[in-house]
DNA sequence: TTGTAGGCGTTATCAT
DNA sequence: ATGATAACGCCTACAA
C-alpha cells in the first residue's frame, strides 16, 4: 500500500467524464450540480460516464474553487457521560446525510479558558462553513461572538428564543420538570429532593425552575436542604442522593435533572438498601438509553434530542445554501415517561 | 517580488504574509510547514506577519495542492448501542489532535448491501486520507478491497494478525472469555450459558472459542442448549437470557458476549425475580459504561477500546505522513474485572 | 444548450 | 537560502 497516494494514479476527474461523454467539462459540472439548461439526452450520457467511471467530484477543489466546502462542524462538550451527545450526533449526521454535507467532530472539555482559540482553531482553517452548538456550547457568549466575527454561521441548541439573526433550538424544559414535579405531587408525595444540573448550562436553571412552579402553584413548601448540586454526571447524582438520603426524614422522591444522575440516584439507593419505587420514587430526564435499562426503569421527561440537533442542523444548512428561512417548529415539546421507578408515596 | 491580489475579501492568504514579511510565497510555506532551508531571522519575519495578520492556511487549497487532506475518516456501524462506538471515538479523535488531523464521520447501517457504494462515495471525494475501520467493519473483504483500489489506506480494529501491509489492532477476545469462563468455573458453576455477538463480528467467534476451550480444559461437558445466538445489543440479550432462564436447570451463570446483553440478561432476570447474584451469576465483556452502572454491577472482561482505536487511527496517521512503521503493540490484554454480579454457584 | 478562460490558495518543481 | 511558475480539480463569468 503507497504510502501517499499518487496524484495520477486511479482519480478521476471531471476531464475524463468529459472525455468519454464527449462534452466539455462545464456541461458534466452542470450535470453534477443539477443545474437546468442540460438537454436529457446530454445528462443522461454524462450519468453514464459519471456511472461507468465512478467519478466522485473532488471535495477540496470544489471547497477552494466554490468556496463552498459542504462540511459543517460539531462542536460539543466531551463530558464523562455521553448519552446526551449520542443523540446529538445522529441527530446532526441524519441532517448532513439528507443535503450530502460532511460532519467534522471537535470535542472540547468544559470549563476551558482556552475554548474559544480552540474553536478559532477550528473554524477558522476553512473547512467548515458553519457550526451547532449544542448545548452548553451554545450558552458561551464568547463563542458565539467570535464565530460573528468570523462570519461562520452557527445553530445552537439551548433555552433560548430564536431570533431571525440567529438559529436556535430548545425545548421546554421547565414545563418538562414541571409535569414530573407536579406527577409526583399528584402520587401524595411531598418531600421532593431535587439535584440540580451542571450550572454552566442554561438548561439547568429552567429545569430547576419547573420543580419551584410545581411546588409553588400546589401549595408544597419549598425546603433549600432538598435541592443539591449535580453535575449532569452519574456521580455527582450519586453522591447529591447519598446527601440527600441521610436527611432526616429523607425525601420520598428525588427528581435528577437528567437520566445519567438518576442512574446515580438509583445505585445509591440500591446500596443502601433502600427500596425503589417501594421508599424512594426516582426520576430523570431525557429518557436515553440508560433510563430503560436500569432496573426498574426510570420514569422521565423524553427529549427529543436527535430531533432538535437534525432541525438545527438541517436550519443552518438552509442558511448556507441561501434558502429562504422558513421558521419551523423551533421549541420542542418533552413528553412524559411514566415508568416503573415511581410509585404513590406511602 | 510577491505578486499582488485583490484584497477585497476578509480572508487572509499566504500573498498577504508574503508582501508584509518582504518574501516569497514559497518562503511562507516553508515557514508554515516547517521545512528547514529558511534563515532564522527570515523566519522570524515571516512568523511575525503570520501573528499580525491572523494568517491561517486554507484547508482546501491545501488539500487540492498538496493532494494532503490531514483528515481521516471513521467509517463505523451505527448500531442500536452506541458504547463500543463511544470509545472508538474518542480513542480515534485523541490521536487526531495529537497529530493536528480531523476526523470525518462515516455511519452505516448494517448489514447493507451498499456498504461498498456508501464507502466508495464517503472515500472518493478526497476529503479523507485513510481511513478507521472499527469492528465489524474491517471484517468486509469487500471494503478493504475497495480502499486499497483507491489506495487510500486504512487501519482495521478487529481480531486478525497484522501484516506489514495492512494495519490491524486486535485484542485477545478468547483469551478473555477463557479467563471468565474459567473464573465462573472456579466459582462452582456447572451450567454455564453463552450469550453470542452478532455473527458478522469476527470477535464474536473468537469470544465463543474462549468459552469452549475452557469448557474443555476443565471438564466441564458443553450442552448445545446453553448457547443462544445474541446480536451485541440489550434486547437481544435479554430474549436470549429468556430462553436460558426457560431451561430445566436453569443455568446458575450466563456470559453475554458484551455488556449490553449483560445488561439485557440482568434486566429479565430482575422481570422474573430470579436474585443476581443468588441464583444466577452474569457475566459481560467490553467494561463499557453501563456495566457499572447496572445493579449490581457487572464482572466483565475489560477491553481497552479507546487506546486501541487510538493505537489504529495513530499507525494510520504515521503512514499517512510517510513515518517509518514502528511495530508497537498492535495486540491488547484485556483484563477481568470482578464485580457483584458473580458469586459462588450454590 | 454548450464551451472557453481565468481564477481559488496552496504545494511542488526547478531555477538562481 | 530563496523565488518564479506551474499544477491541483473545480466553479464562475462570459462567449458562442
Amino acid at each position: 500500500m503507497p504510502t501517499r497516494r499518487d496524484a495520477r494514479s486511479n482519480k478521476v476527474t471531471i476531464f475524463d467524464v468529459a472525455a468519454r461523454a464527449g462534452v466539455s467539462i462545464k456541461t458534466v459540472s452542470r450535470v453534477v450540480n443539477k443545474e437546468s439548461n442540460v438537454r436529457a439526452q446530454t445528462r443522461e450520457r454524462v450519468l453514464d460516464a459519471v456511472r461507468a467511471l465512478h467519478y466522485r467530484p473532488n471535495a477540496a477543489a470544489r471547497a477552494l474553487s466554490g468556496n463552498r466546502s459542504r462540511v459543517v462542524g460539531l462542536v460539543y462538550e466531551n463530558a464523562q457521560e455521553f448519552s446526551y451527545t449520542q443523540h446529538v450526533l445522529n441527530g446532526a449526521l441524519g441532517a448532513c446525510e439528507a443535503r450530502d454535507y460532511a460532519l467534522l467532530l471537535c470535542p472540547t472539555g468544559l470549563p476551558n479558558p482556552d475554548i474559544v482559540d480552540r474553536v478559532r482553531d477550528f473554524a477558522a482553517e476553512g473547512r467548515v462553513e458553519g457550526v451547532v452548538l449544542p448545548a452548553p456550547l451554545g450558552d458561551l457568549a464568547e463563542v458565539r461572538a467570535l464565530l460573528s466575527e468570523l462570519s461562520i454561521p452557527f445553530a445552537a441548541i439551548t433555552p433560548k428564543e430564536p431570533s431571525p439573526e440567529e438559529i436556535n433550538i430548545s425545548c421546554r424544559d421547565r414545563d418538562a420538570t414541571f409535569g414530573l414535579t407536579e406527577y409526583l405531587i399528584g402520587q401524595g408525595h411531598r418531600a421532593i429532593g431535587f439535584i440540580t444540573g451542571h450550572p454552566d448550562h442554561a438548561a439547568s436553571g429552567e429545569r430547576y425552575a419547573g420543580y419551584r412552579d410545581a411546588l409553588r402553584d400546589h401549595g408544597v413548601p419549598f425546603a433549600e436542604d432538598l435541592v443539591r448540586q449535580g453535575y449532569f454526571d452519574f456521580e455527582s447524582g450519586k453522591r447529591a442522593a447519598g446527601a440527600l438520603l441521610e436527611l432526616t426524614p429523607a425525601p420520598s422522591a428525588i427528581i435528577a435533572s437528567n437520566d445519567d444522575m438518576a442512574a446515580g440516584v438509583l445505585f445509591e439507593a440500591r446500596e443502601r438498601g433502600t427500596s425503589v419505587p417501594g421508599d424512594l420514587s426516582i426520576v430523570g430526564f431525557d429518557d436515553t438509553r440508560i433510563a430503560s435499562r436500569v432496573w426498574p426503569p426510570l420514569t422521565t421527561a423524553r427529549q427529543p434530542i436527535a430531533r432538535m440537533a437534525e432541525t438545527a442542523t438541517r436550519l443552518l444548512i438552509d442558511r448556507l445554501d441561501g434558502e429562504p428561512a422558513r421558521s419551523p417548529e423551533q421549541s420542542f415539546e418533552c413528553e412524559l415517561v411514566i415508568r416503573e421507578s415511581t410509585a404513590r408515596a406511602r
